[in-house]
DNA sequence: GGACTAATGCTCACTTTGAGTATTAATTGT
DNA sequence: ACAATTAATACTCAAAGTGAGCATTAGTCC
């Protein structure tokens, strides 16, 4: 019974996965409480956050990560909500979290991999422009956030964000958005955080459109995971991560636009990839699919060296 | 005396506003323990992390913050180093530092900013390359570098970060450049954190070249601190919360190529920016200079918006 | 009034994008 | 075997964006 406070660091980790429609994501829980895979820090145990999430991530899912990259460290009070859910002891005065992203090579196939694996759009229907079901979700949501932006400083956020008059949509504002829905009390976790205190009932929505919660600030970790992860392509070449070590170019194409989720043109994003000398031909084709044979490609040397540069992503129109 | 172990946030700030001749830094401690200004968090107290920061700058030098954003959290073992030197109890088991940086508007220089401050390029003289001064920094180091690096992958990476053998100079990677002549024993911390394990001794090297030592791992935060606003300048309009409200484009310009430690070429940055729409001409001229007075611009109203875009630097020639 | 110093204006060639149209090489049904 | 279907790959064209300079203008200082 000491009065030096006590503070737990939680480390949370968005692992990512490519299958064959697109970037899976790593969860822990049991239905009810889905959660990332989350573990805490050993202060005398471990060296660094970093070894400390490889660690905790094999233990419990048998392989190994490859890039890992931290993300933030979130500390607000009321949003790390129910830790006793996860078996850590709650006798902390404070659950600190600090959120890490890593992306599971898919080389590793031959070991099938452990745990559960999903769709990240589950959590975020908003998100994906690629299918009507997306774009139905957002229209959904924008009746909710007008009515909850009352100022013109929460109109012009809401506008920015969610690429609504004239605005662009920019696909990184993951969090941005996300925030706004929390804020907007649309999302679950809003309601869950704020039933401790104050806390004005919202109007309920469809999972189809708002998206399934996860623990604690989870949904908010992998939010930021998501856009990092979508800003990330274009200056670095991380796709490769999570591309196979040989791919089409409509392959590679369709993860970035299922990471992205928007559409590409395709003719151009060829041009810009070959240009950029990022990836080369192998010899070999690919026919698996109805039409022409594609050449299978290969990361190039050179998009292996540190500061190699990204994709540029040519949106598609309409 | 409990099982427990303890775990201390710590909170660094770097602190940058722009003084007539460029971007200033606030430094607290005492000569030869010389940190950035630094506060732990309180569990109890504190609501957010933003919040505790904003709290402890104001309570040491008396001024409120601007713009804040999270840097990085650090938890390495070994690298947090002399906490006792700074008023921290040290009995913790382990101290996790989270690094901020935040902009002081230049605004408020009617209340005389209290604190010391100095030029950032004291820790990082190689990261100047509009002086010879910096030029010269940066020789001298290569050798150093060259002889640590045995390997190829080595050799790859102080080439990328450093921009030889035709790589190019890449003004945000800050962090990558102080990364290795960590590793490499170049920088006094290096040193000192060695000291208490193995150690190759280093070959020393003179202030002007290496920089000045910070305090234990700050000079580390206020790496990734540069490189980020280096970054971030270049696709957010945050230039205009360190430029005072009204300024010339040369002002304007001198201010950024400060920020990057480079030369841009003036007319195209002129002409980017005027393209831009960041900023609208007052009808206000300016004549202290020596030759033909400047119009005095201010920031736009949709520079102010979420989610407008940056500056684009058109690089000097050689 | 001429020299000097910055701030502005304007040109030009070249590279990057956005958007299509046109071909080519397999697969599949009849 | 042949036409329809499906993808992959080639090529074109105009609009926008960039890198590098040269030219002009409006003050200050002898």
């Amino acid at each position: 019974m000491n009065a030096t406070p006590r503070v737990i660091i939680g480390l949370s980790a968005v692992v990512v996965a490519a299958s064959g429609k697109g970037p899976e994501l790593l969860l822990s829980g049991s239905p009810g409480a889905i959660g990332l895979p989350f573990g805490s820090f050993d202060p005398i145990g471990h060296r660094t956050f970093e070894l400390a999430v490889r660690d905790f991530v094999t233990s419990q899912t048998g392989f190994a990560l490859g890039y890992v990259e931290q993300l933030y460290t979130f500390g607000d009070k009321g949003r790390e909500a129910p830790v006793a859910d996860m078996g850590q002891s709650s006798d902390a005065d404070r659950v600190v979290s600090v959120g890490y992203i890593a992306l599971a090579s898919s080389v590793v196939d031959g070991q099938r991999r452990a745990g559960v694996w999903a769709d990240w759009y589950r959590f975020f229907p908003w998100e994906d422009r690629r299918s009507t079901a997306g774009m139905r979700a957002l229209e959904q949501l924008i009746p909710g956030l007008s009515a909850w932006a009352t100022t013109t400083e929460r109109q012009s956020r809401v506008a920015m964000a969610f690429g609504l008059q004239g605005q662009s949509w920019q696909e990184s504002q993951v969090l941005d958005r996300f925030e706004l829905l929390y804020e907007a009390g649309l999302v679950q976790e809003a309601q869950r955080d704020r039933a401790k205190s104050q806390g004005p009932a919202a109007p309920a929505l469809e999972r189809a459109y708002v998206g399934e919660p996860l623990v604690s600030d989870h949904r908010r970790i992998l939010a930021t995971a998501i856009g990092r992860l979508r800003a990330k392509i274009r200056y670095r070449p991380i796709i490769f991560d999570l591309a196979p070590i040989r791919f089409t170019l409509s392959e590679l194409q369709d993860l970035v636009e299922a990471l992205c989720g928007v559409k590409l043109h395709k003719q151009n994003f060829r041009r810009t990839l070959e240009r950029s000398g990022l990836v080369e031909s192998t010899g070999a084709m690919h026919a698996e699919t109805g039409g022409r044979p594609a050449m299978l490609f290969t990361r190039s040397a050179t998009s292996r060296q540190a500061g190699a540069s990204g994709l540029s992503l040519p949106l598609a129109k309409r």
